[in-house]
DNA sequence: GAAATAGTGTCTTTGAGACAATATATG
DNA sequence: CATATATTGTCTCAAAGACACTATTTC
């Protein structure tokens, strides 16, 4: 009985997309390409392509993240976001789309094969300004829209950091995410109270002006308890 | 330039899968079709079915439940939930599953229609024990999950509740979902306090014992702020 | 009245946020 | 010393949780 003929069935093309974001100079920044065929030609549009046929989804969009930026993947946040298939997202066929989202501790510079598109670091502001290809503009707002939620409750700020990092670069990935300002006294006060967030390294940053910062690396915890709450903005 | 032919694609299968729950007796039900055709034939698995070549894959979703079981789906929550697609998950063929999370706020009784295999509801401590079809049983878990983190944030939880319930009957939604049991009195001035959570519909009980209930319906609020504290078990 | 459930009052503790004060560097 | 940034102290307010108490019904 199993080896019987398999039941008919619509074939789709499945695709991984990535959001690929990263802070930098007081922005998000996310990873674009420009697309060098049509569909929207020209355009720009989230790094992905199709899923192989005995390819997992998660190891396919690994794979098109280092293919198409060179970018080595050790420190990076990998998540499932969500999956957009409507009808006509793809003018060719239909498509449905798996989309990831990648948190990377530093704009790393996007190795441009020869025969690979473009690929650059845009803040998300012009990103939104230019309009992506197919249903890509939702696609990055789903995907910022994640990441500034988690930070309330997870540890995932960290991922965005440098290995190592201050107290005050730790709050401006969440000053930049939330587009708040966060009292540094408080924030310190409840990173440190919060066990597993952050640990010392023993180091001190080489300083510019000012009292020279302690240095910590992430911990262990992944979970904020209680977490830190996000300022309403009324 | 844009009509030439497509580029080559490794054709899939997409299917959706649903995590059909309701609160019952103290326990929270999930909705299981036994499978008729290998493969898994005989073992219980979660409602779906393939998707439809011009079909959204929400619509199709809502159309295998309301297919399966004849219910009404007026008062039903409607999530994407996740998309699973690991290559070996489905012996005949490359099958990618898209994921939908459904709460409902009755156990309807399910239609089964003369040439549909029986669909039933389930305790998931029951479900669990049975091993489900496919992947199902990982999915599941994730759909439960998903509930019970949301129950902490959003106003979900009447949408398990019938359309007009008593405080009491809230609270019993939790205490399920969170296998819990939450001050009543905490509970109600919580409730009560967030605005938009409930609205009174000035109506009472009918009662059996004890003080009459006032009976409430859904208010306009999705979101808790602050939200409902989830008690940490140490 | 006894029992049961609904709903209110009150006290304690925890944590968020405002902001003053102290610590340690540079120029 | 002036300035800048890091870090700690202190006070106030909001909300969670424990639990005593009151309200309104059935038996």
């Amino acid at each position: 009985m199993l080896d019987r003929t398999p039941p008919q069935f619509p074939p789709f093309a499945v695709t991984v997309d990535l959001v690929v974001l990263a802070v930098a100079s007081s922005t998000v920044q996310v990873l674009l390409v420009r697309r060098d065929t049509e569909p929207f030609a020209g355009q720009w549009s989230l790094p992905g392509g199709f899923v192989g046929v005995e390819q997992d989804l998660e190891d396919a969009a690994r794979s098109k993240l280092e293919a198409k930026t060179g970018v080595a993947l050790a420190r990076t946040h990998f998540e499932q976001l969500a999956t957009f298939g409507r009808p006509d997202r793809d003018p060719r066929m239909r498509t449905v789309s798996v989309v990831y989202l990648a948190l990377v501790a530093e704009r790393f510079e996007p190795v441009v094969a020869a025969d690979a598109p473009p690929a650059a670091w845009t803040d998300i502001a012009s990103a939104r300004a230019r309009s992506l290809a197919f249903d890509h503009d939702e696609i990055l707002s789903g995907g910022v829209a994640r990441l500034a939620a988690k930070l309330e409750y997870t540890t995932l700020a960290t991922a965005l950091c440098p290995p190592t990092f201050t107290i005050a670069v730790l709050r401006s990935v969440y000053d930049t995410v939330w587009g708040v300002e966060l009292d540094p006294a408080n924030f310190h006060r409840k990173v440190m109270a919060t066990t597993g967030f952050v640990e010392p390294t023993g180091e001190q940053i080489v300083a510019g002006a000012g009292r020279p910062a302690k240095l910590y690396r992430p911990g262990s915890a992944e979970l904020l308890n209680p977490p830190l709450q996000r300022p309403t903005d009324e």
